[in-house]
DNA sequence: GAGTTTGAAACT
DNA sequence: CAGTTTCAAACTC
């Protein structure tokens, strides 16, 4: 309510200020407005009132929505995915053959990025949200109209001189993006600079609203109005160079909006990079920007998070050579093309990412030292081509970062958190550099040592690879996986002794990924050093079994973690089926309860009594169904009886349906049938009945809600009730199926 | 940390 | 397909 109460206020006053005209005849006297000139007048107005409630919908529908996709893409990956991936998975190395990541699926992903923007940032709703509330009503318009900004369609809502009051505050609109991109120019050295300089600071005089978001949302507003213009018009290269600097603008505004201290990264996304822009041009960019960022021109960043800025920079600047690369091929504008073009310049990015460094005299050493695998042969390890997926690594990576609060799985649709798996999957590989890097900044030995005795866990929980990292600190991150994940396709660390990690009991090759430093296997050959022999035998265990790599549990979008706690799980099952005959499937050691589902009739476990749901149940479960649907088969085959009784002999008087039908539910064993076969019509027959007692129940599975347990009235062959197990909804839907498929036939043979 | 248990994977 | 062996994770002490 109190949102609809101050949307309408909006509507009001969005009226008022975007028909000023109306306002103002809106003051004059009362005999004059209901004349038919002002009538007229008021009917040639170019702006309807349909207009401006549009606008104020604008706002209130896409405030929220396009806050997030427009401001906080970076910031909510960054949240999304505070930990990063301890290895790359080997498919990376697929994404040069593959050119769904690079090329047809730069749209999806962006899309799917979106997508989880807008479902997964509380906390920048919390913060415009704020905006709103604390704000002066004129403030809130602006901040409005601000995250009206992020999407094209609101970005033209703005540029509409008409209908944006900040023009008539300020500067015309029109020029406000451009007025951004020339603070831009200084916004290269000082962000106060900035704020003094821009002609944002004056509304923010003016508005009294916080300049910082201003500038995000103004940043993310250009963004996309240099997305449009550069789309539709082709701008030329000095617009681009504009841009990106926008972007670094977009990113460091997205800095200043994270006030926590953790040290989550913010990946640069919103980089454009599918222009026509020389590379040594980047070069010269970045190693001005990085120079300007070695003077210590921003004042107001120090410490650890001047470190912090300035390796996010420098990531941008080594992203934006990234992106160079394949600038001269594609002229689209992708926002979100580093995505997953970091990946696959992941060498290129560090190669430049040390000379820039080394060029500006400092050390990188951490930073290649980070990222190297296990036996530092400096490749890059990558993921594996094929098909077999890193499925598992994707549920890995789904679940590997436990330590951070990160938003249920569940409130996504299905495909989104698929596609948004591969799509953090990918993320990962730029995170872990983001994150590692910003880890071994900022953590001494000394905390290090912390972290041993547990007070600080991040580099167990992050996987930092350093040398004081092993031991007891690995012990911890191992037994931590156990408390912390509830998942053992969490966090991969194998300690393989005589596979060599090529091999399906390696839980690191299982998952599609390479062994990394803290991984406690001995003659490791799954590491990029000896990416052929991976391959090789990747694809020789694969002809063996197709689904060799796919995930052991087939599972909803539901985390281990949530079903842990809500041990409801319905769609999800093991693959193919534990084989426990000790464990009771309530140890670990049960694949099935390991990856915290029920057991299945697949299932060859004795004594099963998992917790998650028990092989027998399912075989209840199964029988129910099973005898419900033999004896629909057969009330079907007694109805064709029937009919052909009908047919061949005497129309028989109709009688009335019996009540026990439409009472007693589904009667496994038609009794009232096999007594008296021929004396009731089809219309009182068993499956009318049946039809009668589902169509009671329609309402109900219209409304999307499973029966309760004691509702599902579920006869026995003998009479006795069967207990429904705790996959309700599935059962309904198949006595749904049965129920077409009696309607249909019961009504084919009526005809 | 060493040893044991367990069940999946691999092999025959 | 079934039985056996190998293997590494899970577990116990």
């Amino acid at each position: 309510m109190v949102v609809v109460e101050r949307d309408r206020q909006r509507y009001r006053v969005l009226d008022n200020m975007n028909t000023p005209e109306k306002t103002q005849i809106g003051s004059a006297p009362h005999n004059f407005q209901e004349s038919p000139v002002f009538n007229y007048i008021n009917s040639l107005s170019p702006i309807q009132p349909v207009k401006s409630t549009h606008i104020s919908q604008t706002i209130t529908a896409l405030s929220f929505a396009s806050i997030q996709s427009a401001c906080t893409s970076s910031y909510v990956i960054s949240r999304k995915q505070p930990k990063p991936l301890q290895r790359r998975c080997f498919y990376e190395v697929s994404k040069r053959e593959s050119s769904i990541v690079r090329n047809e699926g730069n749209r999806s992903f962006e899309v799917l990025d979106d997508i989880e923007v807008s479902q997964e940032c509380p906390a920048q709703e919390a913060i415009f949200d704020t905006s709103f509330e604390n704000s002066e009503f004129v403030i809130e318009l602006a901040g409005t109209l601000k995250c009206d900004c992020g999407s094209p369609i609101s970005d033209f809502t703005f540029h509409d001189s008409k209908m944006n009051p900040m023009s008539e505050m300020n500067s015309p609109s029109a020029s406000l993006v451009q007025s951004v991109n020339i603070s831009l120019e200084s916004f290269g050295t000082e962000v106060d600079d900035l704020a003094g300089s821009c002609q944002l600071d004056e509304m923010e005089e003016e508005t009294g609203c916080c300049w910082e978001n201003l500038i995000c949302d103004e940043s993310n507003l250009l963004l996309f109005d240099s997305f449009t213009d550069i789309e539709a018009h082709n701008v030329e290269d000095q617009n681009v160079v504009d841009y990106r600097e926008t972007c670094s603008l977009t990113s460091l505004s997205s800095e200043l909006l994270t006030d926590d201290d953790s040290p989550t990264p913010k990946p640069i996304d919103l980089v454009d990079c599918g222009q026509h822009e020389g590379k040594e041009h980047l070069i010269q960019r970045a190693e001005v920007q990085e120079q300007k960022e070695t003077d210590g021109s921003i004042s107001n960043s120090q410490g650890d998070q001047n470190a912090s800025e300035k390796m996010d920079d420098r990531l941008r600047n080594s992203s934006l050579l990234a992106c160079e690369a394949d600038s001269h091929q594609q002229h689209n504008m992708r926002r979100r093309c580093l995505l997953f073009e970091m990946a696959e310049s992941d060498k290129e990015n560090f190669d430049n990412r040390s000379a820039v460094s080394q060029a500006n005299g400092k050390s990188n050493t951490n930073d290649m030292k980070s990222v190297k695998p296990k036996f530092g042969n400096g490749s890059t390890p990558c993921m594996l081509p094929g098909i077999g997926l890193h499925l598992n690594a994707l549920g890995a990576s789904a679940k590997d970062c436990k330590i951070v609060k990160r938003e249920p799985l569940a409130s996504r649709s299905q495909s989104a958190t698929t596609l948004g798996s591969i799509t953090s999957c990918l993320d990962h590989s730029r995170e872990e550099i983001l994150l590692r890097e910003d880890l071994d900044k900022k953590i001494t030995k000394s905390e290090m040592c912390d972290a041993k005795n547990g007070v600080l866990d991040a580099p167990a929980a992050f996987g930092i690879s350093e040398e004081f990292n092993q031991g007891n600190l690995k012990k911890k991150k191992k037994s931590n996986r156990v408390e912390q994940d509830g998942d053992s396709e969490g966090c991969k660390n194998c300690n393989c002794k005589k596979s060599k990690c090529l091999k399906l009991y390696c839980e690191c090759f299982a998952a599609g990924i390479y062994c990394i430093e803290s991984c406690s296997c001995l003659e490791c050959y799954n590491i990029p050093a000896h990416e052929d022999t991976v391959l090789a035998t990747r694809k020789q265990i694969l002809s063996r079994n197709p689904l060799a790599f796919a995930p052991k549990v087939i599972r909803n979008s539901k985390s281990v973690t949530e079903i842990w706690e809500e041990p409801s799980e319905i769609s999800a099952r093991h693959k193919k089926g534990c084989n426990c005959k000790k464990s009771g499937c309530i140890k670990r050691y049960c694949e099935c309860y390991q990856g915290g589902v029920g057991c299945t009739i697949g299932c060859k476990c004795q004594g099963c009594q998992n917790t998650f749901g028990r092989k027998d149940e399912a075989e209840a479960e199964e029988k129910t169904e099973t005898c419900i649907k033999e004896k629909v088969d057969e009330s079907l085959s007694k109805n064709k009886e029937l009919k052909d009784e009908e047919q061949a002999s005497v129309q028989l008087p109709c009688l009335p349906p019996l009540p026990s039908a439409i009472h007693s539910g589904i009667p496994c064993v038609p009794s009232n049938v096999a007594q008296s076969p021929t004396s009731r019509t089809l219309e009182s027959d068993f499956v009318p009945d049946i039809m009668l007692h589902f169509q009671d129940e329609r309402p109900e599975v219209l409304k999307g809600n499973c029966l309760p347990m004691a509702g599902v009235k579920t006869a026995s062959p003998n009479s006795k009730r069967v207990r429904v197990p705790q996959n309700e909804f599935v059962f309904q839907k198949s006595r749904k199926l049965v129920l077409k498929s009696i309607s249909s036939q019961s009504r084919n043979n009526a005809q």
